[in-house]
DNA sequence: TATATTATATCAGGATCCTGATACTACCCA
DNA sequence: TGGGTAGTATCAGGATCCTGATATAATATA
């Protein structure tokens, strides 16, 4: 006989990661970006000047798949590319300044999901929470 | 200034489903199935003869999506489809013989990842995880 | 009964991720 | 100094998800 597996812990975390992920994107979608968008201008604006390959390493994606989103970014005026000096390969990314002013929009939209987030659980528990989805993650890395 | 987003709840959460993701990938490429095949494959084994609509909306995707699946799996013998008797156009899917014995080899690589995740937290804490998890759900869905 | 609404399947096309392959640049080291 | 290795960008093609549109069958309703 098979178990039921809802009730199971990677279960209930896919299913809480999928709605986090779907509220991203509403919350996003007004200032039209995506949440891997969102990332690599929150990343930009935090660590200005950093390869694709750094970005793509960060984001957890291909460094093709990351082209792709930067590539967009930069023909939508919020990134600019440019030569390192002192490399003949590398081009280092930033924001423009309308990528600084989207990118602080979004953190605040961003914000205002995180702390329906953090609101489900009790203030003194977050970090708990957090520790956990740590042992988590490292559980699941080895 | 702009925050540093890397402790926040959010964020952790989508790491750690992230490496879940990935382990189950791995867990079941020597199965020749996806994340999403064997989701089908595990609920077509606990409640067979589902229509492609029903299929769709137990794992948070579009028909359209889960008929991409769905076809995937009856050519590979796994699934198969007859119309409903009581409706002309109702088409109920459920396991071959096939399916149930790639259902159950699934599972089993499915639970040993289980297995690893819940390692991580105590064995008296697994269920406070699983309502933590709950309550994160509830939270992004209102 | 006749029509509108709902449910289901399916086609077409777009977005974003992936793997594999290729070209060029920098670095290490014998 | 010269050649192998590693790093970076990029092209090509595949997988899977999405939205939008269409066709047909069942059901609700006037």
């Amino acid at each position: 006989m098979t178990k039921d597996m809802t009730p199971l812990l990677g279960y209930r975390l896919k299913l809480a990661q999928h709605a986090l992920h779907r509220r991203m994107e509403e919350a996003l979608r007004p200032l039209g970006l995506s949440p891997a968008q969102y990332a690599v201008l929150a990343e930009l604006n935090a660590r200005p000047d950093q390869t694709n390959a750094d970005l793509a390493e960060r984001a957890f994606i291909t460094p093709q798949s990351m082209q792709g989103v930067l590539t967009k970014l930069e023909g939508s005026g919020l990134v600019e590319r440019r030569q390192d000096a002192r490399h003949g390969r590398r081009q280092l990314a930033r924001l423009t300044g309308e990528g600084r002013l989207k990118a602080e929009a979004a953190n605040a939209a961003v914000m205002r999901v995180e702390d329906l987030l953090e609101a489900a659980v009790h203030p003194a528990c977050v970090q708990d929470a957090v520790d956990l989805m740590n042992r988590l993650h490292n559980a699941m890395c080895e």
